[in-house]
DNA sequence: TTCTCGCCGTAC
DNA sequence: GACGTACGGCGAGAAT
């Protein structure tokens, strides 16, 4: 993008800005309670604004108070909509005048809706060659879109073009007058045709092409929307003059006076000090903003022989920075539509390959220029690093290449440097890194049901995005391998768990597991009939229907209707209806218990009898989770789509659900499983003498504690005895306090405290470690695990005591947790190993943090689960043993 | 229609 | 206020 051309106009909403600073962020006051958030937030808008979009002209527009033309054509128009809040309008003069001290031109016209002056603006302009830019959410403006016109979302950046208004909302901007007559527009008030959405619109001027030739063909549109369109001509001629934009509105103010200015520092000082807002960003900003920063440079490639030169010096380099481009995020549905690769971190090359016939103009045949590739993307002794490169080798995987020499992945770089730091996709760790702000995906595709894929952007967008993916990736690696070199065990933990993890992941992901989809289906029916059985009986009980799954209408019944003494408060102050809430309330009445019931069966249902099916891939017959690596804050793996680390295994009937992830044919479901990890962690860690002992003597654990505890033999240990310890040891694990145990045993504060201060005097040394963790936390302002992973814990240093108590429970916690985690992690490492070194046909399937699945051929099986079972319970040395409890059967229910 | 948020519940 | 880490379904509201 130039910086510097002459003919470009910026030309804002300022009234939808006001607004939305003033919805979106938190209230702010001077300290005479004069409000001052929605100015801040909008003067920190239009900064980024001018930085981000170069201009020497620009105008900011408002809104004026009053009737406009549209208010006597019809008296209804906006009359639903609340006033303004008074707290936001005396900030509007304030607001005009910092904007005008940073040299913005301000335009507002008595009696004339800021649209309409948008409209006029653009409309001048652009008639005297100007390129403009407008920025608005309100889909209005989309009818002045033209080749010289974009509409540009304020929020998500995404610019729309002719094209991207059709994407978008299935018309073209000539076509969106009509569009916005048919639809109406609630928040204006402005009737449309009842029963005609943003759908059945689109469709009816696709097929017409306008309100007119719809008109004239009114009669042959079928359906209930057909016959209200018949009935329609009053409203929809009333409809369409509201939504016209007015663009010929007599202005003052002229285009020439439209220049941007120099801020006056000196009024600007004045009026932000008069606001008591200190911002040094809003303060220093400058007529001449900087340049976007460090743009990197792409070709496309699409003659044969520029492809071979670059596939030389491919071959030739020493790091390849390397991107797909696909039609899909799913990894097996993803199709390869381009390539993009940098060596330098200063050029990229794209290569289109599968782009549709409109959207380019020529490109190489894909078959050839991957075979040309395959002897290089396959080749281990050619170094590559990508971000999230798990995903690209999918999609290589998809066109039967096998992607090898992966030396790095910048996410997993980004995570192992520090987990949350943010979100560590690739454009939140190019600006949190680099300071550069990629363009939004969506802002070449669009967004919602017309969005295109991929294949349908235009050459040049592709390009440059595609490069930028690339350039980026080198550069990233660059910076953050650098980074993590400075703390070696970061470095090592990325190059020896982190990134050949991901390649284990890769090939689970890919094996996926079998389900018994008519197992499932059998199992939905039973539940079904359960829960209309229990529905009918709730209603039966509260003397009217009611929708048992909404809290809402839940807490109207129990505690309105059936008067049951409320208990407690959710975070948001509503009277809870959670289960510890419901299983007190059930003993004074009989309703709750049967809510109880009746959530349990319905979470089975929806959940997981219902949607596991539906997650079946058609091709493989099998689910395939996808395993996030780079998501949680102590290291553990995450799953979704679905997410196959939380299938029920408590309740009989959950029970049911897992015998349901079955093994094919001549092959068993293997189940192995760390015994008590964290709580041996944490013996190890503390070195607590009377733990190590238990450990090292292959005790049950929470009976050995139950008899230190009750100062009795452990064969004396009762169950209560037992079960108390139990809730001790869990609650140690999550920094749990005395008052947390006395709620969970339902125990006075005084007795938990009791019990809690008899554990410590017998096992000192956890005492002792659990403040040493403390102690080292505040000090460093991070906790670590025993291969040196990192979390850090700002909140620790927080004045308020929420925050701070909840940052101390979580550097207690994290330090076990995420050892846990280092540990299978080696394990599935080696495991994988194992099973290639032994010539194994069979498969990792599922890892649940301290369980790991197999899927093994019968003549397997008892190598594979003694060979596993070492690899566990060896993966580190601890002063206690690893031990790993197996299980064999049919389905993962049956082996545990 | 689609998105977001609050609430709730499943796992380890 | 009071037990850590996740993902996801449902209801309800909404500047769709």
């Amino acid at each position: 993008m130039p910086t510097t051309d002459e003919r470009r106009i910026l030309l804002v909403d300022g009234t939808a800005y006001l607004y939305r600073a003033f919805h979106a962020l938190p209230p702010l006051a001077t300290s005479r309670g004069f409000p001052t958030g929605a100015i801040k937030g909008v003067l920190n808008m239009v900064r980024s604004l001018r930085e981000q979009y170069p201009a020497p002209w620009a105008a900011i527009v408002f809104d004026s108070p009053g009737r406009s033309f549209r208010h006597t054509l019809f008296p209804q128009y906006k009359a639903q909509r609340p006033p303004m809040p008074e707290s936001l309008g005396v900030q509007i003069a304030p607001l005009q005048a910092a904007l005008a001290a940073m040299g913005f031109p301000i335009v507002q016209v008595p009696g004339v809706e800021a649209d309409d002056i948008l409209g006029t603006l653009a409309c001048t302009a652009s008639g005297q060659g100007f390129r403009v830019f407008l920025f608005s959410t309100d889909k209005d403006l989309a009818q002045l879109v033209t080749p010289d016109i974009s509409l540009v979302n304020p929020v998500t950046r995404e610019t729309l073009d002719r094209e991207g208004v059709k994407a978008r909302y299935g018309v073209w901007p000539e076509q969106m007058v009509d569009y916005l007559a048919l639809v109406g527009d609630s928040s204006d008030n402005i009737p449309g045709i009842p029963g005609v959405g943003p759908k059945t619109a689109a469709r009816w001027l696709e097929q017409y092409g306008s309100l007119d030739q719809l008109w004239a063909h009114r009669m042959e549109v079928p359906g209930q929307a057909g016959r209200a369109l018949q009935d329609g001509q009053g409203t929809l001629e009333l409809a369409r003059r509201l939504v016209t934009l007015d663009c010929g509105v007599p202005l003052e103010a002229r285009l020439e006076t439209l220049r941007l200015s120099p801020p006056d520092p000196t009024r600007l000082s004045e009026t932000l000090a008069t606001l008591e807002i200190q911002d040094p960003l809003i303060a220093l900003d400058r007529p001449e903003s900087p340049p976007a920063p460090g743009a990197g440079h792409s070709i496309c490639i699409t003659e044969w022989a520029e492809f071979e030169q670059w596939r030389e010096r491919l071959a030739r380099a020493e790091l390849i920075a390397i991107d797909t481009e696909t039609t899909s995020l799913n990894y097996l549905e993803a199709r390869l539509v381009g390539l993009s690769f940098s060596l330098d971190g200063e050029r990229a090359v794209y290569l289109p390959l599968r782009h549709r016939p409109e959207a380019v103009g020529t490109q190489l045949p894909a078959q050839a220029v991957l075979e040309a590739l395959r002897p290089l993307l396959e080749d281990p002794a050619r170094p590559k690093v990508g971000h999230h490169i798990k995903y690209d080798r999918h999609v290589f995987m998809n066109e039967g290449i096998v992607l090898a020499g992966i030396r790095s992945d910048t996410m997993l770089e980004s995570y192992v440097l520090n987990s949350t730091a943010g979100r560590h996709d690739l454009d939140s760790v190019a600006s949190r890194y680099l300071g550069i702000h990629k363009t939004p995906f969506e802002s070449l595709t669009g967004r919602g049901q017309h969005r295109k894929t991929f294949d349908e952007v235009p050459l040049d967008q592709a390009t440059a995005y595609a490069g930028a993916d690339a350039w980026l990736t080198w550069r990233l690696h660059q910076h953050l391998s650098h980074s993590l070199e400075t703390t070696p065990r970061l470095a090592r933990l990325v190059e020896s768990i982190e990134v050949p993890l991901s390649s284990v992941l890769f090939g689970m992901e890919r094996t996926g597991v079998r389900i018994d989809r008519e197992q499932l289906a059998e199992q939905s029916r039973e539940l079904d009939s359960a829960l209309r059985e229990l529905r009918g009986q709730a209603h039966a009980l509260a003397g009217r229907e009611f929708n048992p799954d909404s809290p809402k209408q839940l807490q109207a019944v129990l505690f309105d209707e059936l008067h049951i003494p409320a208990q407690g408060k959710t975070p948001g102050g509503q009277r809870s209806t959670s289960e510890a809430v419901l299983e007190e309330l059930a003993l004074h009445h009989p309703l709750p218990h049967l809510i109880l019931e009746y959530r349990s069966l319905a979470k089975l249902r929806s959940t997981y009898t219902e949607k596991l099916p539906q997650e079946i891939n058609p091709q493989t017959g099998r689910i395939h989770t996808s395993y996030h690596q780079a998501v949680t804050a102590t290291g553990r793996l995450s799953s979704s789509d679905p997410n196959l680390q939380n299938i029920p295994i408590r309740t009989a009937a959950g029970q049911r659900i897992r015998q349901a992830f079955v093994a094919g044919p001549g092959a068993r479901i293997v189940s192995l499983d760390y015994s008590q990890i964290e709580l041996r962690i944490l013996a190890h860690f503390s070195g607590d003498p009377g733990l190590l002992a238990a450990f090292a003597a292959h005790q049950d654990v929470h009976r050995a504690t139950a008899a230190e505890i009750f100062g009795i033999p452990s064969e004396a240990v009762n169950d209560d005895q037992r079960r108390l310890a139990k809730t001790i040891n869990f609650g140690l694990i999550y920094g749990m306090s005395a008052f947390g145990l006395a709620r969970q045993l339902g125990l006075s504060r005084e007795l938990a405290k009791n019990y809690m201060d008899r554990y410590f005097s017998r096992y000192s040394g956890v005492r002792d470690f659990l403040e040493a963790t403390r102690r080292q936390a505040h000090q460093q302002g991070f906790v670590e695990t025993l291969l040196g992973r990192r979390l850090y814990l700002p909140d620790l240093e927080s004045r308020a005591p929420g925050l701070r108590q909840t940052a101390e429970r979580a550097a207690i916690n994290a330090p076990m947790q995420g050892t846990a985690a280092d540990i299978i992690k080696i394990a599935m490492i080696g495991a994988e190993r194992w099973l290639r070194d032994h010539g194994c046909a069979s498969r990792l399937i599922l890892q649940v943090h301290d369980e790991l699945v197999l899927e093994v051929s019968e003549e397997e099986l008892d190598a594979v689960t003694s060979g596993i079972s070492q690899e566990m319970s060896s993966a580190v040395e601890l002063t206690v043993p690893l031990t790993v409890q197996v299980g064999v059967g049919p389905n993962w229910g049956l082996a545990h």
